[in-house]
Order: C-alpha cells, then sequence, then structure tokens
DNA sequence: CATGAATGAGCCTTCATTCAT
DNA sequence: AATGAATGAAGGCTCATTCAT
C-alpha cells in the first residue's frame, strides 16, 4: 500500500516529455529552488548554475522564467495530484474497509503521510496558489470531479450501514480535507517542526468521527 | 456585539505612531498593492503613485521596502491580533451562553464575518506568512498564550454541564479553528468567490459538534 | 615657543565671522566629518547630526554643501596657513639662532610637531589638494610670496657667514620642504603610525645639511 | 635602456587575463575617468558612455563599481611597480655606474620620465592612496622587500669607494624618493604646469649629493 | 543545440536642496 | 531663524532575455 512520491511522479513526467538531458537538469533546479527560494527570489542564473548549464541554455527550451514556472505546476495540476487521487481510489476499492472508522483512518492517515514526504514540493505550490488564486480554482475543479464519481459509491455503502451522516460527499470530503489541511499547512510552511502523523491521526479521527460532543 | 474591523484598527495604529498624512497614505498603499500583486511585485515607484507622493518620501520614514512591510505585519502580530482576541474573550464573559452550542454559533459566525470583513488584509498576511514562516510561529505563540487563559474557565463549565468533550482546551480550539482555516482560506485566496456566512456556520456548527456520525 | 594649532586658529576665525552658535557647530561637524570620511562620503543629514541641528539648517547659512567645503577652505589658505607662517617667521626673527643648523633644526622640529598635531585636518586638506590643483596652486603662491620676503634676509646672512650654499632662497625653500613633504605625507596618510619627531629631525637635518656625501 | 611605461604594462596586463575587447574597454574607460574626475565622482553611466557598452555590461565583469576599481589598482600593487622596480634594477646591474653620481643621475632621471610619462594614472592612484591607507602600507611594504635586495649589493660597492655616505640601504632610499616625491607630486596634481626633467634632475642630485652646505 | 557576452529596463536607495510652518 | 517633511534626480546594481559564435 505505498504510495509514489511527488519527486519520483515528476521525474516519470519529465522523461515522457522528450526533454534533451540538460532541459530536464534545468527543470529540475528550477523546482529545487522555487521551493527553496519562491520564484521571485529564484534568478535564472541561480537555475543555470545548479543545473549546471549556460544561461541561454535555461531559455532554449522554456523561452521564459514563467514558462519554466508553468513547467513545474501544469504537471502538479494535471498529472501528478490527479494520479495520485486515481491511485488513492483504486487502492480504496481494490481493499475495501468493512467500517468507516478503518476507512477513515487510513484516508487521514495516507494523505497525511503523502504530505509529509512531499513538505518542500508542496511548499511551493502552495506559494504559488496564494499568490495565483486561479491554480487553486482549477485544482479543486479537477480534484472535485475526480473524487465525486469515485467516492460516491464508496460513501453509498457507508451511509446504509449506519456508519456515515447521510449529507453530500462533497460536503464530507470538504470537511475532512478542511480539518486535514488546517492541520497540515501550518506544519507545512513551518517546516522545522515533525509531526507525529500516527498521533495526529488518531486525534484527527476521533474529532472526525464525533465532533466535541461529549463521549459516553 | 459588535467587533472593530482590521482596517479601523490598523488606522488607528498608525495614528498613534504620530505619523505624517502623507506617510500614512504611503503605509495605506502599501498595504492595497502588497495585497493585490503580492510584496515582490509591488515597486515603490508604485507605491508612490499611489499614495500620491515621491518616491523620496516613501523611504523617508520607512527607510526601506522591507521596513515598510515590517510596519504592516508588525501591528498585526502585536497589536491588531491580541486585541481582536482580547475584543472577542471580553465579549464571551460579558454575555455568557447557556449552552456551547450557542457560544460556538456565534464564536465560529464572528470570527468568520471577521475574515470575510478584511479579506484583502488578510490575504497579503497569508501570502507573507506561507513565504517567512517565523511570522506564522511568533503569531501562533502569542495567540496561543492569549487564549488559553481565557478560554479555559470557559470551556470548564460546558465540560461540567456536559456540553462539551473533556479535551485540553488548546486542542478543542485547534480542531475548532482548524475546520475555520481549512474553509476559510481557499475562500479568501480565490477572493472573487463570496460566501455565505449564516449557511456555512451552520454547516460547520453541525459538524463540528457531531462529527461525521450519523444523526438517528 | 610654542605654536597655535589648526583646531583653535579654527575656532578663532569661526568666532570673528558673526557666526550663530549653531552655525558654528555646523562648520565644526563639516570639519570633523569630512577629515574622517571625505567629502563625498559625508552627507549633509551626517554634519546635521553630529552638530546637533536640523537638516535645513545646515543649508541655511551656507547655501550648498560646496559653500560648506569652501568655508572650511578658505580660511585654511587665507588666514591660517598665512598666520602660521607670519607666527613662524616672527618667532623667528625675535629669537635668531647663530648658526644655519641651528636654525634648520629648529625649523624642521617646528613644523614638523605641527603637521603630528594636527594631522586630521591635514589629511582633509591633502585630499581636497589631490582632487582640486586649483587649491594647491593659490597655497603655493599666497606662501611663497609671503615666506620670500621673510626668508631672505635670514638667508642672506647664514650664507655670508659660509654655512649655507648660495641658491636663490625659494630654492632651498623647495628642497627642504620638499624632503619634509617627502617623509610627513606618509605619515599623515597612514595614520596610524606615530612618528618620533626628535629622531626623525635628526635624520632629516643631517642629510639636509650634508647630502649623501660620505662623511669625514 | 628604454622603461616601458604604465599604460603599456597594463595593457598587456589585461590581455593575459582573457578580458572580452568591450570589457577591456570599460577598464580603460574607468582608468581614465577616475584619473580625470575621481572615482565618488565617476558613474557606472559615465563608465559605460564612454567605454560604448550598456551599463550592464559594466557589471558583468567587474561585479560592483569597486570591483573595477581594485581591477585598476591590483595591477599597479602586483604588477606593475614590481615589475618596474625589477626592470630598473636589472638595468643597473647590466650597465653598472662607476660613479654613485652617474647612478643617482640615471635613477632620478629615470624615475622622473616615468613619472612625467604617466601622469594621470599617476593621479588616480595618489588619489585613492590619499584616500585609503592601506593601498601605501601595503605598496611600500612590497617595494621595500624588492629594493632592499636589489639595492644593498648596489651601495656596498659605492660605499667603499667613498662615494656614499654609510647610512642604511633603506635610509638613502627613503631621504632620495622623499626628495623625489616632494618634487613630483605638486607636479602631477597640478597637471597643467609641464616640468622641465632634466633641469629638475640637475637640480635635484646636485642638492641631493652635498645637501645645504656651501661649495667651496 | 549550447554558449555566455551583451543588453537595457527597472529596482531600491541616497542625498542635496527647498519650503511651508 | 530654525525645523523637518517632502522632493526628484541620480546612482549602483540585478536580471530576464537576446543573439552571434
Amino acid at each position: 500500500m505505498k504510495h509514489t512520491d511527488v519527486e519520483t511522479l515528476f521525474a516519470n513526467n519529465i522523461k515522457t516529455t522528450s526533454l534533451s538531458p540538460k532541459q530536464r537538469k534545468v527543470l529540475q533546479a528550477s523546482l529545487t529552488l522555487f521551493a527553496q527560494k519562491g520564484y521571485e527570489n529564484t534568478s535564472t542564473l541561480d537555475i543555470a548554475h545548479l543545473a549546471g548549464v549556460s544561461e541561454g541554455t535555461v531559455f532554449k527550451h522554456f523561452k521564459t522564467k514563467d514558462g519554466l514556472l508553468q513547467a513545474i505546476l501544469k504537471p502538479f495540476i494535471h498529472d501528478i495530484f490527479p494520479r495520485v487521487a486515481d491511485e488513492f481510489l483504486i487502492t480504496l476499492h481494490q481493499s475495501p474497509f468493512d467500517d468507516f472508522d478503518s476507512f477513515l483512518r487510513y484516508a487521514v492517515h495516507d494523505r497525511m503521510v503523502y504530505a509529509m514526504d512531499n513538505r518542500p514540493e508542496m511548499k511551493i505550490f502552495i506559494q504559488q496558489m496564494v499568490k495565483d488564486p486561479s491554480i487553486m480554482t482549477s485544482l479543486t475543479k479537477r480534484l472535485g470531479k475526480l473524487l465525486q464519481g469515485g467516492v460516491d459509491t464508496l460513501f453509498r455503502d457507508y451511509k446504509k450501514k449506519g456508519q456515515l451522516v447521510d449529507w453530500d460527499s462533497m460536503r464530507i470530503i470538504r470537511m475532512v480535507s478542511g480539518v486535514i489541511v488546517g492541520y497540515l499547512i501550518p506544519n507545512i510552511i513551518m517546516s522545522d517542526t515533525p509531526l507525529d502523523v500516527d498521533k495526529t491521526t488518531d486525534e484527527v479521527c476521533e474529532f472526525l468521527m464525533d465532533g466535541l460532543r461529549p463521549r459516553n
């Protein structure tokens, strides 16, 4: 039940697009530096240096600095995130959980590990989202569509069994992801602090299942 | 039960620091532009133009462009957020709610209105937090301390009455604010979308109280 | 046989010119800072701060920054240096030396002490001379005229007594001052190194009297 | 017995460092302008214009304006002056003079011609020395070491023959160069005045040999 | 294809100088 | 007379981008 991390997917993605080795290094260098120092604070010379190429080469294929950013962002939106979502759904259907509790625990844990494993990559993505809302809009739409189809059938079962509240699937997802996001973003940004994924999963799931109502 | 919005507090804060009218306009222009285009994409000449002053004037008081940013950020962290938190606590103690449900509804609604009223200001703050984690760290610490003292006594009552789960106060706050943050941030960033505060409050509170457990 | 140092003369000179106390402080501050950091690297704000006045005050009397420099340089050329030369001549005539050796020793020693005592002031003067040759030209002319008259009669005696070579007075002065200048300038500029005036005087005079010809 | 002038050596030096033609023009333009108007009064745009390049080009290789100054000063200290000193010593050893008089006459004449031929270059060097004493310190040290070795043996002969006073070599050099410096500096700075090298050499040497003692 | 020298617009910042109070 | 806020020209420097080799 291992998942592929963003970097590997990213590398695969690049290979696919028939890029010369140098151009691939340019793209990798950009990813690294944008994540490390932010887009505006990274110069094309920095990229050239880290990639071990000349200044001109940086522009040969990607035309502009923004082209470089798009080349990084596009696969995130169009390939990586969807593919990760897909992979997630497939896994779920292959080994279904009897009760919603187990399902939720797995889902939360999986997404948390995923986010923790790819903190730097997520950070640059978040930075760009904050600056350019359109990224978030399109991402939300794509993921929304993808999940809706796959999750609806899954949730129907749990609802029938009386294990899950009878809300619209997207509302449930919004709540769950809202809690996760609210939990993770601070951690991704203040990247020095680690995060005990197991313990956090317990806390989050306990809350997600029963809210703030007193137990027993 | 009205609350002062950020802009008003901000203006007060500036007046206190005995700033010339032009300097105040410089600060306001910076706030506007940083929020609109981000810090790096705003030039000091832009600021001067919008403020209707010469470029030299921008530097007369604030010394550097970063000084300008700090002048905007500092009051947020040191004055406005704490003051808002204070104001919030005072209001709560003055007119206590008999049940936790009402309290929660008020609290969520209040913070949501507050955030919606000050979207542009919040946006620049979020942008900076994403870039400079230390801002988030210090803010978290300050607000944490402030709330802990004030909220503990309040929660104790509700817990005694059997209306609130017996968790550590900070865990409860983390959950509630996590849900709110997860809900609001996308909205603040994609600022074209409005947000029905009343409806959202209902949704959020229903979830917060009972989690995903089926309503019987 | 004490001589007044430049600073005192300078202060006197300023008092004479009916300057308000603040303006006097401005001038003093300029002298200090120009000597310390050079003219171009001293800002009018620096001067205002050190003088304890406002920026506007710096320009009230002296009109421009260059006006300030001229106010410092003019008295050097027109008053201080000539007055020092005068004082020097007077002293010489009051207590004449029987032989040229003694006279030379006194003269060299006196000028050396003088220069050592006023290193900072000399430094700014030298810096300006290097930049603006006209200063040097006019200074050379004025001092030349002054000395010629006074020294001629003095030298005539020594020449008659067979103690001094029968050259034109100015050639003698040029040689003596050349050696002194060649000796002092490096020391004034590299101001950390002190300089043993007595020992140097011995060395210089021994050389001045007999050149490089072997002794005995 | 011709000597290479500074400009030629300078050009050679630049060629050695594999500099593009434009960069070489930048350096030459800097030399010209720094000498003409002083470092602080020369703008990088001035340099770009005179060199016939864009302003960016000025910084491409030399990084900062100070880098440009260092690129001019460094070869003076590390290459040109030492090389000139070397060349001087070699010439001396190749064709030794029978008497110290002839030697001195040649030496003085040679250095004077050298200085007169390169007045502008010397001027900027002097200006910088006056501002930054460390330049003078290091130069003094380097030249001192170089000369000491080479001149000692030469002087020993003349001393034995009874043609030269038995002083420490460095003291002799200090005196000779002191006189030359005292003579030349005013002339270099007030560059409009020419200078009759032959006549001056006669004057200086006569004085150097016998000092101010009357000629019988 | 790759290189890297060259470009020039634009940025942040400094500073002498002015002027209303 | 003194103040200090305001000015705006100019400066050093960066950087995305182009192009001849």
